[in-house]
DNA sequence: CCTGTATTGAAGACCACACTCGTTC
DNA sequence: TAGAACGAGTGTGGTCTTCAATACA
């Protein structure tokens, strides 16, 4: 974690959350604050703020180091030349509505002891209850039962083949991560294993049925708290290997990288298919693991790289390409750094969000139809609802 | 090929109000 | 010169409206 870094909304705690809908990184207590206020900012997605570059959302949590990672500090610090190939890492999946501490503790798969809040009353009254019990997510307002919850925690020790027989099997609960290193590469490689995606969640609706509104603190409101470890310092993960570790490796012509797709499947396979991207010699060696797809459930370059995902998979001229003898002289490495530079500072996200106070105070601001409207004004607009005020 | 109608998608307007920034004292 | 006070302008998101482009008869 970037020391200095503060929560966008209260600017004071740490923040531990990234909110992917608001482009904002919150501690949990702002997190539930701004994620209970509304049914709307309840179906953000959010996920664990990456511990290295304390930036992107998190894809991975190394399970050796106690870290979470997104998929450029992943890739950075579990560089197949590095000592940290072998972690076992396990995937971060996002959440929404407004679930307690031992929820979340469940939905990552980590071991959370948080007595105080199995008994912190998950919900308000006049909102749909949700509980959790072994045979999965019920709404007590009637909804129909829902694993999504479940399924992204239970889809989190993918690296791990007996977890992934524990899934297969329907042995849901009380996942624990065995201590075997492995590598995470295995993941990709791994098409049977079921794998919720964002579009999975948002396309059955599920996702936006599960939470309910509560508004009492979180009983834990710090980052070791959660997880039981204080932060893990870069240097203590990598060995300066940042953005280096990108250009270690050998490069491959971009001219090439068609042509060998048909020769090399499992690199198609590994990168979901709605990316088209072609990532050489790094996917072969190094461990991603996820897909794209996976970690976002949607498709445009932005949310790539706002996924942690590395602009040299979207460019199409990643700096590992080739000089004609297939090695990287020492200048054409500088050039390629520098032009990976200079790509990075021009990235442009669809969407910039200058005031991230603003957004959080629109967020939860009253509407209807679309409108704001005076804070003092009757308010009985439900945008799920069909009956409207006109 | 031209015309009229229906459909689709994109862009902009609208709202309240916390916040920023420049000006004045 | 520094600080406070003030006011104008900005930015924020969900929904609706408008309009252009496209498809079809």
């Amino acid at each position: 974690m970037i020391m200095g870094a503060l929560c966008d909304f209260c600017g004071e705690q740490r923040p531990t959350i990234y909110c992917r809908s608001d482009a904002a990184s919150l501690c949990l207590s702002c997190d539930r604050n701004v994620h209970s206020a509304n049914t709307l900012s309840q179906r953000h997605m959010r996920t664990l703020l990456c511990d290295r570059c304390a930036s992107q959302p998190a894809a991975v949590r190394c399970l050796e180091e106690n870290t979470s990672l997104c998929q450029n500090c992943d890739w950075n610090g579990h560089a197949a030349t590095s000592l940290a190939a072998g972690h076992l890492r396990q995937t971060i999946n996002c959440y929404s509505g407004c679930p307690s501490s031992e929820e979340l503790a469940r939905i990552w798969s980590f071991d959370f002891d948080a007595p105080s809040a199995a008994a912190e009353p998950n919900c308000e009254e006049g909102i749909s209850m949700m509980s959790i019990n072994d045979s999965g997510v019920s709404n007590h307002c009637g909804a129909q039962q829902d694993s999504s919850l479940l399924d992204m925690a239970n889809t989190s020790l993918i690296s791990d083949p007996h977890t992934r027989e524990k899934l297969n099997t329907g042995d849901e609960m009380n996942l624990r991560p065995l201590p075997t290193h492995q590598p995470a590469q295995s993941v990709s490689m791994a098409p049977k294993v079921p794998c919720v995606t964002d579009d999975d969640m948002f396309n059955d609706g599920s996702i936006y049925e599960n939470f309910c509104v509560d508004d009492a603190g979180l009983t834990f409101e710090n980052y070791e708290e959660l997880f039981g470890t204080p932060h893990i310092q870069t240097e203590q993960l990598f060995d300066d290997a940042g953005i280096d570790s990108y250009f270690g490796m050998k490069e491959m012509p971009a001219a090439d990288c068609n042509e060998l797709k048909p020769a090399q499947p499992e690199c198609s396979n590994a990168v979901s298919a709605d990316s088209s991207l072609c990532v050489p010699a790094r996917q072969a060696i190094s461990s991603i693991s996820l897909s794209f797809s996976a970690l976002t459930g949607e498709s445009n370059a932005g949310d790539h790289q706002d996924c942690g995902v590395s602009p040299l998979l979207l460019t199409g001229e990643p700096p590992w390409l080739p000089g004609p003898e297939g090695s990287i002289a020492s200048g054409s490495r500088g050039s390629a750094l520098s032009r990976y530079m200079e790509k990075k500072k021009r990235r442009k996200f669809d969407k910039k969000i200058r005031y991230a106070s603003r957004k959080a105070r629109a967020d939860v601001r009253k509407r209807v139809k679309g409108r704001f409207v005076k804070a003092g004004e009757a308010y009985d607009y439900d945008p799920l609802n069909d009956t409207r005020s006109y």
